[in-house]
DNA sequence: TCTTTTTTGAAACAAACGTTTCAACTTGGC
DNA sequence: GCCAAGTTGAAACGTTTGTTTCAAAAAAGA
């Protein structure tokens, strides 16, 4: 549509053609960019002080088809000069052979997980890591058919930093028995993405009258378990196929590992080298036999 | 008329009184700040999946009289962040708290997750895919001591799909009598990345001996496994923490996923059916008791 | 100065917009 | 398991918006 760079300098570009009506307003578009170009036809004539038709026979004139295209172009660029480097979009797709299912599906998870993390309040994320780092309170891990898998991963990198931390069978019948050793104040964390699970939630409201603290990992339509949650960290999962996309969850979970691992690196090292010896002196039992 | 400072302050805070819908719409705007914001009613309706008169009752309930305002209120949000060079910066790099654990984190991931797929060879992703597409092959599966619930997931995930899908127990001593029942063209899935674990090596050496097709989805380093697998697919994994993320390796599962499906969508189809009608009888079940 | 051409904005118009209504649906309480 | 309360989106509504028309005004040419 165009051969300029910037809106700015389409205007700029512009102006010896213009008439004085024209130059008027131009002026003043330059004046206040790009404020002033955000309001309608008639808000900018008023304010530079020319009619509405003007406006749109200006747009027209440097080359859109109307008002609604020139404000739409405005509205890319001040996207690109505003957005953060995760909500940025990279073109790197570009070099893809775009039409091989990988490629397609590719693009998709990328944009959930863009989407995910760009969205994430900052405040949620660091109360739930205190949370977790917070050795006087246990924590246990519950998850649904697919994502009990993410749980497991979770509970088996936090053994790494911390004791006291189980992952819940996947059999329900096992876990009022396993409520017994739960007190108040122990966190329990909660994965559950569509179709959610009667069954976690119930147990979910089950600890949460016991006041326990309540985790929740879910996906953009939020888990009705959320109704007994403390913190809330959501998720975009959906992909062209049939199910969802496990991807924002788990990058969730491993930035949570990472800031946990930071919060308490001294004994996180400790613990570390510690599991390092325990394996290799596994390794060599082995052996000797 | 608000006594929050930021539009996106205002949305987080309003979370917890949000209906589905709302927070649906709420977390598609904070995803995709400010750009998404700019547009008219319908716009955001159709690109946050709710309706027109949801985007409404939305603004309303966090304080606007209507849409005009609550646009007018953003432009001016972002008029303040463009109009000053000066003053744009800094403003802005307040909001972004790039220094905050998630996002140096996120932004590590994603460029691993680009790698990994951009460098993919789509060769071996699709003779992959027909493997696994053979019902006349029987699939295991087989992963460490962080991979085991990747492992997981793909298993539950490909049950879905087709039978003869076999998760291999984490314990070791149970892989030597599942021996038995695998035949020669049968597939084994293994998953390994850094430390890599000599028992699930020694496993696979012991399939491959069995004229078995092993598939190994590894790290960049890659798996000394990889001696014996007929295909290999690499995902990088560094990222800043004392461990590795497996965010690469769940998206080219996911994909394989995908592609499967679409290999073979009737039958696929069939059985979530199937399992769908399964699930609610079993929720009718309980219900009755 | 007079005529022709161009420019401009008030008013009318059509399209798009935000908003309201209402019936279907879901959820929560007894 | 039923009913009440709350939630949701399709359709209808009135309003605002961008656009076109056209006559008046300004500018250019003779």
């Amino acid at each position: 549509m165009t051969q300029f760079q910037t809106l700015e300098d389409q205007l700029r570009a512009a102006m010896p053609t213009m008439t004085r009506a024209e130059r008027q307003l131009a002026s003043h578009m330059l004046g206040n960019f790009p404020l002033s170009v955000l309001g309608t036809v008639a808000t900018i004539a008023q304010d530079a002080g020319v009619s509405a038709p003007t406006v749109v026979r200006f747009v027209r004139k440097i080359g859109f088809s109307g008002y609604p295209e020139f404000r739409a172009q405005l509205h890319e660029e001040m996207g690109e000069r505003l957005a953060s480097p995760i909500t940025k979009h990279e073109k790197w797709a570009d070099r893809l052979e775009i039409d091989h299912p990988l490629n397609r599906f590719a693009l998709r998870v990328i944009e959930n997980l863009r989407q995910t993390l760009s969205q994430q309040d900052l405040r949620t994320f660091d109360a739930v890591r205190d949370l977790l780092a917070d050795k006087s309170r246990s924590v246990y891990l519950i998850g649904g058919r697919l994502t009990r898998s993410i749980a497991e991963y979770f509970t088996t990198a936090l053994h790494v930093m911390r004791s006291d931390v189980t992952l819940l069978s996947s059999q329900p019948n096992t876990w009022p028995p396993a409520l017994l050793d739960m007190s108040a104040g122990d966190v329990l964390v909660v994965f559950d993405i569509r179709r959610y699970e009667p069954s976690v939630q119930q147990f979910a409201e089950l600890a949460h009258a016991q006041q326990m603290e309540v985790v929740l990992f879910t996906d953009q339509w939020v888990s009705p378990t959320a109704g007994v949650a403390r913190h809330i960290l959501t998720s975009q999962i959906e992909v062209p196929s049939a199910w969802d996309t496990i991807v924002p969850l788990i990058a969730l979970v491993e930035s949570m590992l990472s800031a946990l691992q930071d919060a308490n690196w001294q004994d996180t090292r400790e613990r570390l080298e510690r599991m390092e010896r325990f394996y290799e002196e596994m390794l060599l039992f082995k052996r000797m036999r």
